[in-house]
Formats: C-alpha cells, sequence, structure tokens
DNA sequence: TTAACAATTAACAATCATTGCTAGTTAGCA
DNA sequence: TGCTAACTAGCAATGATTGTTAATTGTTAA
C-alpha cells in the first residue's frame, strides 16, 4: 500500500474525496503488519477519532482494496483481515496466539490434478506455533 | 469419510446416536466431490426427508468433523465447505462458477520467513478459471 | 472565494451464516 | 420392555458485513 501522500493524490484522480476520516485509516494502515480486522482498526481511529463509523471504516477497506492498495485475506477467525502489503506473499496463522505472519516462497510447488483449469492466483495458509507459544506449552 | 455403514458403528462406539437424519447425511455427503455448505446439504436432504431441520444439519457436520470424517474449507464464499476426502490436499476455486476442484502437491513449496514458527499444516487456496468457464469466455 | 454538486458520513436497519437454548422425542443399552 | 442420555426441531441470539438515507462536506470550476 502507497503512502498517505500517494493515497491521497490516487483517491481524488479516481474520483473519490479524501475525508479526516479516510486520511487517519491510510495511516493506520500504513506499514500496519498486524493484519487487523475491520473491527480492530475501528477501535484503534475511534481513539483518536471518537465517533468515527464502523460502516465508514468498511467502506474505506472496500475501496483501498478495489484500487489494490490492500489485499484481504481469511484465515478463519471469522473476520475478514487486511494486509496493506500487496506482495506475492503468504501467511501463518498460530494457533496459540492467533497472529499471522507473512511468508514468502521461494519455490512454488508442483500440481497434480490441475488438468483444464488456468491458475490466476495461489495463496496459501500455515498454521502452527509462532516461537513465543512454542515457549509456552513447553514450559508448561 | 468412511462408508455410511462404518460411520454408523463409529457414532455409537463415540457414544453417539445413529438417527435417519444422520444416516441421510452419511449417505449424501459419502464420495460427494462438490464441496457443499451446510445449507446446500440442507436443501438436498429437504428433498428426501422434508423437516429436517438446518441445526440439525450442522449438529452433524460438527460432530463428523470433530471425528476426524470431515474437512471443512473456507475458499472465500461467505460460508463453509465440507469436504469428505480428508486426505493431503488443497483446492482450486472457479472465479466463473465457483466451483471447488480437489489439487495434490507433488513437491511442497520451499519457503522463506517462517524463523521461530512451527508449521503443523499448510492449505493452498488457487483461483482461476475452470475449463468450462474458460471456454465461455473465449466465445465471447 | 464561492457556489454547486457529487461523494461521504453516521446511524440504523437488514442480511447471512452460524451457534445457543429448550421442550419434547427417540435410539440403544440393560 | 423401559430407562436415560442424546438428538431433533424450532426459534432466539450472535457476529460480521452490507443496504439505506438524510445531512454534511470535499472538490472543482467559474
Amino acid at each position: 500500500m502507497r503512502s498517505p501522500e500517494e493515497l491521497t493524490i490516487a483517491f481524488r484522480t479516481a474520483g473519490l474525496k479524501v475525508t479526516p476520516q479516510r486520511q487517519l485509516l491510510f495511516r493506520l494502515l500504513h506499514d500496519n503488519g498486524s493484519h487487523p480486522t475491520a473491527d480492530s482498526l475501528h477501535s484503534a481511529a475511534t481513539e483518536v477519532m471518537p465517533g468515527i463509523s464502523l460502516r465508514t471504516v468498511y467502506q474505506t477497506l472496500t475501496d483501498l482494496t478495489q484500487m489494490g492498495e490492500l489485499q484481504s485475506i481469511e484465515v478463519g477467525s471469522g473476520s475478514l483481515r487486511f494486509d496493506p502489503n500487496v506482495s506475492d506473499h503468504h501467511h501463518a496463522v498460530c494457533d496459540g496466539c492467533g497472529d499471522v505472519h507473512d511468508v514468502y516462497i521461494t519455490k512454488a510447488p508442483v500440481l497434480r490434478g490441475l488438468d483444464d483449469f488456468s491458475v490466476s492466483d495461489a495463496h496459501i495458509v500455515y498454521r502452527g506455533q509462532c516461537g513465543a507459544c512454542s515457549a509456552l506449552v513447553a514450559q508448561k
């Protein structure tokens, strides 16, 4: 995802308006590696701007996703998560704490059973235990 | 997933009861490669047994999943899908018709960025166009 | 700088998938 | 056959997300 300044230009160019609410969300999302949900973003936004609507957060997230500035991922936590990292990567979810980590593939998997299907995208979700949670389990 | 007959034994052994509703669902799921949702299964079940509750379908799906007879997958369609194929495999989703296909990996991907994370499971979702949908697009 | 207009916001209702609860029914063992 | 725990159906409740709308506010062009 581009910087708040660049997004401001991009939104205006697309005929969209740049409001204080959106600028705040641009800032909260920029370089955010926590893979937040709409709700957690709304909470963070409320700290700075009390009264901001959850609906507005959803709307902005949808806009950003449609513009390709944000990637939405589903990791089985019940709600969508948003990732400002739109490079080609995958995710590892800790079954202990639920945290989501970025993962990169250096060699793509070899497939069988995809005859007659043209793949445009692939996304891998790894599950397991992160370092901190492994340590917790081991100490018990 | 095992055969309806084997599941009957397994359920009784686990202290669970085998009702007509459950037997019907065992049959509807056995060798079912359509990756149905709870709702589509309920529709199919209703054809045979009018009045069967959606709640009962959910309950049985949960039981089967907990017993390891069923795998539940999320492919971004809004609702969970269930797969009686519990072998180690992945899925390809057609962006045209939404159909889900089974995919097998012959060589696992090589990773970067997973230091300090122990992986217990990985699931890949491929997106693209199935053969039939590719043909439709081409003819336009 | 201002007027005009389309886009946005907040609030609230509505939807969809799923789970919780409960009274009545039933499978399966003794 | 009778008992009891498990199951079913029905309905309420939840959580995430989207639809709607009246009032507000960016943005652009004069």
